[in-house]
DNA sequence: AAAAAACCCATGATATTCCATATTTTCCCA
DNA sequence: TGGGAAAATATGGAATATCATGGGTTTTTT
């Protein structure tokens, strides 16, 4: 059962470390494999990362309609699956993050973790300044607002 | 339990010898005896690869109920069997290529390791590229796309 | 005997672990 | 309520282990 709440940020060293945020690593410490599984985001210069239980019941989710070796299902697995990448956590609460994915969030010596309930995300501080204040305006114009009086959302307040 | 994720890319040498990835080899190791069954993708200028348990699971599936599935798929299921080869992962953890095999992907010096969940795939480097560009947009025009921002995987919310 | 396959070893590159220290948070007691 | 000790966290650097890979040697096959 994970939740990750909270926006933390965090050191980048030149090897492409860096400490994932304590209570994050809580939420994946009872994790079979004490780890997070990565991955580019589509729609932003950011990564998204999850534990590999939800990788997977996402992609059984997702693939359960087709067959086995059926078009779809390997367009999917290719798209997603292959562009995956599993990072352990090490005993001192780091990740490594490989070369593309420090290139795809244009990081560089700080990471922002922020959380978005069954996953979340690592941005560049700086453009996740941006994201937010674009988005909170977005919704200032939009005037949105959150479906209190239903009983389960069926989307996180995702900015 | 096998879940192959990620992509690597390995040098193969003269005699056809590849290093399996070493996370794919440790997904592999928990098997009866170490070793992945390969066989020709029938769509792909690509190899599928699997641990035997799968297979085998895979067969028992199809036979087991038989008139459930079509004669399309059963004729599929026998050829891949017919096809398929049974490689061991020697000490140093690599496998031997057979010729046909190498023709079939189009391999020369390099190999791509890419995880499709219950199995993997074997390509050229080049070609992969290619076809994960299809794969990503084709997935894209058919909206296939992670439902990230929904919990969708209900998994007994500790109650 | 020749070819192919399996086995063994050496090595450079990469990744992982260990250690030391600074910083923050937590908690207990005055 | 404040101070301060203790624990936890984050971070940098170095030591260690693992992995990938090339080459060679023995064994099996035909």
């Amino acid at each position: 059962m994970t939740f990750f709440i909270g926006t933390y940020e965090n050191r980048l060293d030149k090897k492409g470390r860096v400490s994932v945020p304590a209570p994050f690593r809580a939420m994946l410490g009872d994790s079979a494999f004490k780890g997070v599984v990565i991955f580019p985001s589509y729609r932003a210069p950011a990564l998204e990362a999850c534990s590999q239980e939800f990788l997977r019941q996402l992609h059984h989710n997702m693939s359960g309609s087709f067959d086995l070796f059926s078009e779809e299902q390997d367009d999917l697995a290719t798209s997603i699956l292959a562009a995956s990448h599993p990072l352990q956590i090490d005993q001192d609460g780091r990740i490594v993050l490989p070369p593309d994915f420090l290139e795809h969030a244009g990081l560089d010596d700080r990471a922002a973790f922020v959380g978005m309930g069954d996953l979340f995300q690592i941005w560049h501080p700086t453009r996740l300044a941006e994201r937010k204040k674009e988005a909170r305006e977005r919704a200032k114009a939009r005037k949105l607002t959150l479906p209190l009086n239903r009983a389960q959302t069926e989307k996180g307040p995702s900015a």
